[in-house]
DNA sequence: CTGAAAGCGCTTACAG
DNA sequence: CTGAAAGCGCTTACAG
């Protein structure tokens, strides 16, 4: 790789000059300009990043960090996709952790991106008392929450109207008429989940039902989670006739879970996600559920980070984004 | 942060001294090491990875790169996991791109990661002749290939027997009577594409019957290309009674055709997807589908690279992994 | 076993 | 408008 010495001995000028063309520095002369811009085109320099950003004091922001609970739900890939979508259109890198719900993980990559001088940090804390990224806050280090904040700090987040979003979907399944509504959440440690189960609650209130923390069951966020706890469920003396399911995988699970038992859906359990998936139609049945806006939460979220690495000292800001009830074949009236 | 400086004065030796404490040299006194990690630990120091990687000249691979086509796409996002699953176990941190099948993205990534100075680079390139790999792998920048090689360029990679996988679809549908086969494959110029259309085209020689190209379609690998090329194939006047579909995303957007047609799978037509998902039980129909194993070729391509960053010289690797077949709901005998 | 010094590839006051 | 020089935080011959 060609340096910026290569440069300047090409076009005859010192290296500072060289910088400050790649830098866009107005105080260069147009024919210095173009002599320079000349040299790295045949040179095919390209501006080593990790020198700049060694040695930047200004924040030219050229890498983001990006710290995800499970890159195995389709939701957070949104997320990613749209952090990603933005970072492109504006010439950053992105540095991408998955910690896989493992609080050891995730402090490892908070201390390698920390390492790496990212210039802003997108996370989802893994608890809302998550003292690693309250850290990289108090250290004045940009960070935007997203899909859940943290309780004990003021910090930027961008997430979604859980507790309406969980209020609409039980609201749904009682104007149908179910009772036994059981709700696979995942770790209430989590505030997305307490927010889900206010919802969840509200709604019973609402139509003067008397609510069940039975039928409440709170584990992890994956796959085998919602497998498990869906199992437990349809086991029960007096079986549920509607689940409601906390997250992707949790649903995913629970599906596996009733098709493994030959329960039919919507005719002998109805099931409703929090999370909309491209393929819900294709489900067997096409999935009723609880749409956000994941490409657009981590789209809006990199805007917020890059605003807030231009102006640190601005106020806290908190994005609330609407949810969307879809209503498919996997809720059905009863009596 | 408190930097090599810092730690030197605290504990009263040279900076040069501490870099050997971080790094392990067996040259320092036992007392030595001893007085400079309670500094380390009381400053909490950590080794800024941006100086450490502008610096160094042997290859302690900190930073892979790993460049992906779609990360829509859950085969992908198993290979994220796999190659992330051994960065972390040997501290790397990884830079991911995705470049969404855009040649143009896929080329800033390939030149943003050059800057990063990464240790090395694992990619699916965007098609066999991807001029920017094979740039990267003149430069003997250690590149590992996933899923798909270069075709002019030897190559270390690792990928799936694509050619078996496909006759082995195309080999159960034939066995159950199907002639009409429609193949909805992803564009001709990526090298998987062409492999699978060889087992796809082997299966109809197996079982004598004449292979018809115009049930062959190729276009791009997304939801969307799924979706328009089912319809394509389900308004044919004589309508294939089988659908091969040549990766998950394809699957996914034919099966939403299929199911808005309310055509029945797979008593009005069979269909199987290469690439299987957790949840292709929960589709309707079950899904039969190819089996990939993404997780473990991102690990095996992970350590790969690591060989690879170790050996520059040593011979290229191919490493050619099974498919298993998963025969579910979806397909159906004819007659 | 340890330290002083050079240098990785940049940026940025400072001087002219 | 341009250059010489210092320095970002490290590593690594070299010398002792």
């Amino acid at each position: 790789m060609s340096n910026l010495k290569a440069v300047a001995e090409h076009s005859q000028v010192s290296i500072a000059t060289v910088s400050r063309v790649i830098n866009n520095d107005p105080k260069v002369s147009k024919e210095t300009m173009l002599k320079v811009q000349a040299s790295i085109a045949v040179l095919e320099y390209k501006p080593n990043r990790v020198a700049q950003r060694l040695r930047s004091t200004s924040k030219k922001t050229k890498l983001l960090g990006l710290v995800i609970p499970d890159i195995q739900n389709p939701f957070f890939v949104d997320v990613v996709r749209g952090v990603e979508d933005y970072a492109y259109q504006n010439n950053f890198a992105v540095m991408i952790g998955n910690f896989g719900q493992d609080e050891k993980k995730e402090k490892l990559y908070l201390d390698i991106l920390q390492s790496e001088n990212i210039d802003g940090l997108i996370v989802a804390p893994i608890h809302g008392k998550d003292k690693g990224v309250e850290n990289l806050v108090k250290k004045n280090i940009p960070v935007v929450c997203i899909d859940r904040g943290l309780t004990d700090i003021d910090v930027d987040v961008v997430k979604v109207d859980n507790e309406q979003g969980a209020f609409n979907a039980i609201d749904h399944l009682l104007s149908l008429g179910h009772k036994r509504i059981a709700f696979i959440s995942g770790n209430f440690k989590i505030p997305t989940y307490i927010e889900r189960l206010n919802g969840y609650k509200k709604a019973f209130v609402k139509h003067g039902v008397p609510y069940n923390e039975n039928l409440v069951f709170a584990r992890d966020t994956d796959y085998k989670s919602g497998f498990e706890i869906a199992n437990k469920i349809l086991e029960l003396d007096d079986r549920p006739t509607a689940i409601f399911s906390g997250n992707n995988l949790l649903t995913l699970g629970a599906l596996e879970a009733i098709h493994a038992k030959s329960i039919k859906i919507p005719e002998e359990i109805s099931i409703i996600g929090f999370d909309d998936m491209p393929w819900s139609i294709s489900l067997n049945p096409p999935l009723s559920a609880v749409r956000q806006p994941g490409f657009n939460m981590g789209r809006k979220a990199a805007e917020m980070l890059y605003d807030r690495i231009l102006n640190p000292n601005s106020k806290k800001e908190k994005v609330i984004l609407e949810t969307e009830l879809m209503i498919r074949k996997s809720t059905i009236r009863i009596e």
